[in-house]
Order: structure tokens, then sequence, then C-alpha cells
DNA sequence: TACAGAATTGCACGATCGTGCATTTTTGTA
DNA sequence: TACAAAAATGCACGATCGTGCAATTCTGTA
């Protein structure tokens, strides 16, 4: 039997050094940037030795791609969670908006999807392309809630779902926005009116295809 | 006559000088970042030694404070232009957002407001504070502007103008980051058909005060 | 044309960047 | 307890960063 071709996961201290690097380095690029991180900067707050780091991670660039991945795990685990089918979606869209919410105001730092894409917009490679994926898969879920949620007759089948996708992402950049960098103290409190506004006041309802 | 605290004006070459860096840096900075804004980068693409960039612009931070200023004055002339005042205003607004649009999609780069809210939410220091004073001018502008327009009966003495500026900046984030980073070729339009009707059809009608 | 002052350059400095490699320390097992 | 494998370290490299300073080139005027 061949080896794996990753050996980085070979012995269990081992993962445990690389789960130590990727925390630090996760945390660190939440609140300076992907750019910001350096391999240095994540052996000194590591403790480790910049070759132990270097070693562990392979490359910056490869640094860089684990930590988007380690923060899509945290997405998922932290956010998203779990849907379950015997309960209305909406409610459950509302519940993982108000997690998102409190997420983002626990100030660990920002939002990768969207510190990131300010940062890669520009900048082809490795990083956009794997940033680009996590947005679409984070976006894509969405979508696939609201199409859930129109087949079970919660939501106007008339809904433009596209439309009705892009309204949830723009409340969520302009809370993200007032929040974080204006200090908007209000920011997530009027996020969450737009949003239940959106779903229970008759607006959604004017996201329809009939009328465009 | 004591001489211009600022030596920087002194001549006219001078002043030539710095305004290629600056055209050059801003240039730079939309593409790339603020924060990857470099003296031996701007020194390369002007064609000028770094030593000789650095008289000019005296330190990085300045360098970059500059740049936002540069910034400031290019959004003023090229998207907010003048308004007259025997005109309905709604319509200046929308006509302001149009240059937006045209401006954001000639590809010269991003928004520097957007792009350094990200990079500098977490970076206290003066190029943060810069910006943000001109963040606040930019969305202070846009207030007033609207509260010209339901001064003069243009729009529902009832509008809520805190929520109908977040609307206005959620949708211009939105369209920014699809654009920019997703490549979404229908983002400019959609944003486009997004804030005409918030003033045109009756959705700008449920932003009041009285529903809250 | 000579000369003063401004504009520009060259060079050096300490730091830090990403990365490679030889060496040492730690660890699990026979 | 000895030893092999794994993990971590130390050191070095070329680049580039921001910044200072002395030297040079340019420019306008007497």
């Amino acid at each position: 039997m061949v080896p794996a071709l990753d050996s980085s996961l070979s012995t269990p201290k081992a993962m445990a050094t690389r789960q130590l690097i990727l925390d630090q380095a996760l945390k660190f690029a939440r609140t300076n940037g992907l750019e910001a991180l350096t391999i240095g900067g994540v052996a000194s707050i590591t403790g480790l030795s910049k070759s132990a780091v270097f070693a562990h991670v392979r490359s910056k660039v490869a640094l860089q791609i684990a930590v988007i991945e380690a923060y899509d795990h945290l997405v998922t685990t932290e956010v998203i969670g779990s849907f379950v089918d015997d309960v209305p979606i909406v409610p459950q869209i509302l519940a993982l908006f108000e997690r998102w919410c409190r997420w983002t105001q626990a100030q660990d730092g920002g939002c990768l999807y969207i510190s990131g894409a300010a940062e890669f917009d520009d900048r082809p490679g490795p990083v956009r392309d794997r940033l680009l994926k996590s947005v679409r898969q984070w976006q894509g879920g969405f979508r696939k809630l609201l199409k859930a949620s129109v087949n079970r007759g919660e939501l106007d089948p008339d809904s433009d779902l596209e439309r009705l996708t892009g309204r949830i992402q723009g409340i969520m950049l302009l809370a993200h926005y007032e929040w974080r960098f204006l200090g908007k103290r209000t920011a997530l409190r009027d996020a969450r009116m737009s949003i239940s506004e959106l779903f229970i006041s008759g607006e959604s309802a004017d996201l329809t295809n009939n009328n465009r």
C-alpha cells in the first residue's frame, strides 16, 4: 500500500499542531485580513518557530487556502447549523440570520467572505479561486433553502429567488460594513429588522417575477 | 510673510510631480488595495526613484492619506457632480447613481470607500480615521440630498431617511461585491433596477416612520 | 554664463518577507 | 533502555519594505 500523498495528517501530534496553527491563523486573518497573514506572524502568536509553521503549511498560499477552509468549517458549524425537515423553513432561515448576527457581533473578527472579496477581487490566483468557491457554496445553500420554502408553500411561488438572495446579501453586507467599519451600534439590530420585514411584512411579496 | 508650512506645493514642477505620483498611486490602490500601496511600487510605475517618491510624500501613511483625498476629489467631480436647484432632486439622485454604476463598470479599479473599509476596519490609525471621515462625508451628502427632496415634497415626509440611506448603501455594496468579486455581469443592471424601484415603485412608501 | 536653490538620485540601514536545508530535540515502540 | 521516525529549530539566502542622508542633476534667474 502506498503511503498517503498528504503526509501532513500522519500522526496525532502533527494534526494537533496543525490545528493550533490554523486556529490562530484564522483568528489573525479574521481581524487583519488574509493578505496580512504571515508565516512569521503565525509563528510568533503560536509560539512555534517560523520553520515549524512553514513545515506544517508548506507555503503561504497553502496557508491562506487552509484558513479559508477552516473558516468554511466554522461557518457551517456555528452559523448554518443543521436544518430539520419537519419545521417550517422560513423561521429556520431567520434563526440562521440571528446566529450570523450574534456571531458577527461577538467581536472575533469579520467575515472572510466579505473582507477577502475586497482583498482579492483584483488578485487572480488560487486564493481567490478558493474564496470564490466558498462564497458560491454559501450563496448556493441560501438559494436552495429559499427554493425549498417556496416548494412548501411558505413563500409566494412567484418570488424571484435571485433577487431575494440578493436582498439578503445586501443586508448582510451593509450590516458588516456599518458594524465593523463605521462602528454603528444599531447596525445588527437594523439588519435583523430588515430581514424579518423581508419575510414577514408584505415587502417580500413585491419581489415577484410578475412586476418586473 | 512666513513661508508656507507645506513646502511641497512650492513650485509648479513639484506640484506636477506630486500629481503624477498621486495619480498613479490612486490607480494602483484602486486595483490592489490601500495596504498593498508601496513607495517602491509607486516609484517603479512612475519611473521615479524611490527617494524621489518618498521626498514628495514624506511617509507611507501620508501617501495613503493623500491617495484617499485624491479619491475624494475624483468622486466629487466624476460621480457627485453638481446639483442644480430648479430641477427635481430624485431624478438627480438617480442620475448620480447612474454615474456611479458607469464609473464602477469602467474597470479602473474598485471603490476605496468599500475596499478600504474591509482593510482598515480592525486597523486603528490615521489612515482609518481619514477613510472614516471621507465615508461619513459621502453618506452625509446623500442624507442631505434625501432630506431636501422630502422638503420639496418629492418624497413621502414620513420616509425614514436613515433606512432609505441604508437601503441605497446596501444596493451599492451588493453591486460592488457581485460585480468586482463574483464577476456577475448583471450586477450593475440589477442595482439600477433596485434603486429605481426604491424611488419609483411603491416600495419606498413602506420605508416610513409609521410602520415601525 | 554663472550660480543658488530645488528636484532627484544613489546608497545604506535594519526589519521582515517566503523559502530551503542541515541540525537538534522530541516521541513512540521493540 | 536503545533506536528510528517525526517534529521542531537555527541559520542562511535573496527580495523588498520604510526611511534617512549625502551627493548629484536640473532649473530659473541675475
